[in-house]
RNA sequence: GUGCCCGUAGUUCAGUUGGUUAGAGCGUCAGAUUGUGGUUCUGAAUGUCGUGGGUUCGAGUCCCACCGGGCACCCCA
């Protein structure tokens, strides 16, 4: 039989211990900001019910879902007429029950709903698990990648708005990436459409909207045209493309527009009351409210947020806002929630472009022991199990080979210390610590090889 | 779903209008150095040229199909 060629599917990836150490860092930063402000940690599983998931992403979501084929004989009891007759999407909700989870709010409405009983509102909880798209990747795009989520439910206040932008602000202020927090409200989005008379086009509005910077004015009339609107009710939403200034200035701006409009000016209060209080805060990077900011995902009815690296040009790196009513799908309304999700694949990318990792961050062991033979390993775990007490990771190399591929093993792995343990130092009690940065070698007793390490 | 680019050693790539036995850097392995890595020197191994078909006296090179990878749009983290 020929040999099976390796390889792993289109848009997923393996990680090495360099990038598993990178990563860990990522992670453990959001876990240590997110548990500072009390969130709590759960896991929800990779396969959800597909019920749970279609028809939560819009159209375009279904179509990304991955969607897992039903055990065992699945085709029993069907006739040939109901496998070949139907659409391909409809013999797959039949043949398929469950699908990958796409994001990590709505198994987490859904855990709500299901926990209802047990929880104790309002419910701060973070997630960092992967999730699945059936997309095709691209630079930043991937199949399977991690979100990093943390949303408050069972709460209507701005606070949790404000708390959330702080913890974003923080975040990236540990990594050491420059961002600009941009931040909406679907209220202001929905009022102006509204405005004009269209709040059936209110979707397609904003899609249009949020590629103002991308494609330019013109482009954006040519689509809102091709989307069924007409030449007088885009000429109503000029005005919205021309107000500029800082956040004080379009505020007012937008207010005056909206003025008639309740949906819109309640919009433009939850905003003003955020940056307000932000701005009583210690926050380092900008905040900007961005008319054009539109989020795709449908569910939003609030506040949205997205994130932009300043430094690297790729997609947005965060993104969140709140939902109204996610809960009420399952059968538990009047339930509001709001949250935020770091795209960890695209920090690692971007931390990776600017070299942002803190230095002593490939070292797995500080300390190797090298194997002489049986009689010397034998004594050298032994002092290994010393040093690690002491809080040491060490390593004893298994096999006595060649010492130079034992030291260049040490080398290799980024081990700042090698202890050689032969007959000589057996008899005198003594370990032989050579220092591998600056090839400095001492003899010295077990304890004071310990102290030098933990230096 | 639409459009464009690319598949040669573990890896990054070179390979002339189609011409004999397909090359280089890095990495790997061995030695210089039997208790010393990272530097240096010497030597060695490694290929179904993505797969299948076609054109040709002759194909890594040209044509077709398939498979795989990447990028952009759509959408999104």
């Amino acid at each position: 039989m020929a040999a099976q060629k390796p390889g792993i599917p289109k848009g997923t990836r393996d990680f090495s211990p360099l990038e598993m150490a990178k990563r860990n860092y990522i992670f453990n930063t959001i876990r240590s900001v997110y548990a500072l402000y009390g969130f709590k940690q759960i896991e929800t599983p990779a396969m959800e019910n597909l019920s749970t998931l279609m028809g939560k992403y819009g159209e375009e979501g279904d179509k990304l879902l991955f969607k897992i084929l039903n055990s065992g004989d699945f085709l029993h009891g069907m006739t040939p007429d109901e496998i070949t007759g139907t659409s391909t999407l409809k013999l797959a909700a039949k043949l398929c029950e469950k699908g990958l989870r796409y994001d990590l709010t709505v198994p987490f409405a859904r855990y709500v709903v299901q926990h209802r009983e047990e929880l104790n509102l309002p419910f701060k909880r973070y997630q960092i698990q992967p999730v699945w798209r059936a997309d095709r990747p691209q630079k930043g795009r991937y199949r399977e990648f991690y979100q990093c989520d943390a949303d408050v439910v069972g709460s209507d206040s701005l606070l949790n708005e404000v708390e959330l932008m702080q913890i974003i602000d923080s975040v990236f202020q540990k990594f050491g990436i420059r961002v600009c927090i941009k931040i909406n409200n679907r209220k202001v989005l929905s009022g102006m459409a509204e405005l004009i008379g269209r709040p059936d086009k209110l979707t397609d509005i904003t899609i249009a909207i949020d590629k103002l910077d991308k494609i330019g004015l013109d482009n954006v009339k040519a689509e809102l045209t091709a989307n069924g609107l007409s030449q007088d009710e885009i000429t109503r939403l000029e005005p919205v493309f021309a107000i500029k200034g800082d956040n004080s200035n379009k505020l007012a701006a937008v207010r005056e527009l909206l003025k008639d409009n309740e949906t819109g000016l309640k919009g433009i209060e939850e905003l003003e009351f955020v940056l307000n209080t932000l701005q009583t805060l210690p926050i380092v990077n900008a905040i900007d409210f961005d008319l054009t900011l539109a989020r795709g995902l449908n569910y939003y009815t609030g506040c949205i947020f997205e994130v932009k690296a300043l430094d690297v040009q790729i997609g947005s790196i965060t993104g969140g806002g709140r939902y109204d009513n996610l809960t009420g799908i399952f059968g538990m309304p009047g339930l509001s929630g709001v949250g935020i999700s770091f795209g960890a694949d695209r920090i690692f990318d971007v931390l990776n472009q600017l070299e942002l990792y803190p230095k002593d961050i490939a070292s797995a062991a500080q300390l190797l022991f090298i194997n002489f033979g049986p009689k010397e390993s034998a004594h050298c775990i032994q002092l290994a199990s010393r040093t690690r007490q002491a809080g040491i990771r060490t390593e004893v190399y298994p096999d006595s080979v060649k010492m130079k591929k034992q030291m260049s093993y040490a080398s290799n792995s980024n081990i700042p210390f090698v202890a050689l343990v032969g007959e000589d130092e057996m008899k005198n009690n003594t370990v032989s610590l050579k220092n591998m940065e600056t090839g400095e070698q001492r003899s010295l007793s077990i304890e004071e090889a310990i102290s030098v390490i933990l230096q």
